[in-house]
DNA sequence: CGTTCATATGAACAAATATTCATATGCCTA
DNA sequence: TAGGCATATGAATATTTGTTCATATGAACG
């Protein structure tokens, strides 16, 4: 399993708007997942679903209190990414044209 | 549109592992489409369609040169966010396990 | 215990995706 | 202009993916 596989399901992980959403959420600090539903404003059991997705990759770390599942980013670097791929997107123009999936 | 949308499909347009392979070739400068084809030792057709999602989104652009179509990266710091992502992976270990995808 | 709250799971379905095969386009040279 | 390279396109298919609905787990508290 070469290299490039796992660095594909990562950014494939990442690429994926809702899950984009709750990554720059948690970039602000861990939440709990009433707290992210809320937010995102989208069924609870998408966003279970997402949070799933995120923590099979590790990109999310779990912590229960009470009733209460806490998640957060598995390291700071990861909202990092998030933000200069952002930045890229914008400055570069990257997905603009409606040819790019859609 | 949002912004998480585009920067969605820019994210799951480099996590797939021939793009992310073509993208890794051609930071090392321009390529043309069959020395593209032999490095990955994959069909032409194949890597014709993963070079056209590229450049749809913007990422590579092309030069034509007699009969022969010369690609390269928009930008170098596609090249530096691929390249963080791989070392994230393998320091966070990331994607590891095989629940994630697979 | 039984109930309520918070989260997770699983099946089912529609939509998107990667790949292959076959064929088309476009550029060059004899 | 005929023929050969180099690349692109389109249809067909199998697989993966996101979403919804319904239901299950599990923790607290009366």
């Amino acid at each position: 399993m070469p290299t490039e596989d796992k660095e594909a399901r990562f950014l494939q992980c990442i690429g994926e708007p809702t899950r984009l959403r709750i990554m720059k959420l948690l970039a602000g600090g861990e939440r709990c997942v009433g707290d992210i539903v809320s937010a995102l404003g989208r069924e609870q059991s998408l966003v279970s679903h997402h949070l799933r997705a995120l923590k099979d990759c590790n990109v999310v770390i779990t912590r229960q209190e009470a009733q209460k599942v806490y998640y957060h980013l598995a390291s700071p670097e990861l909202a990092e990414i998030v933000l200069k791929s952002e930045s890229l997107v914008t400055r570069l123009s990257l997905c603009q044209n409606g040819r790019c999936g859609e």
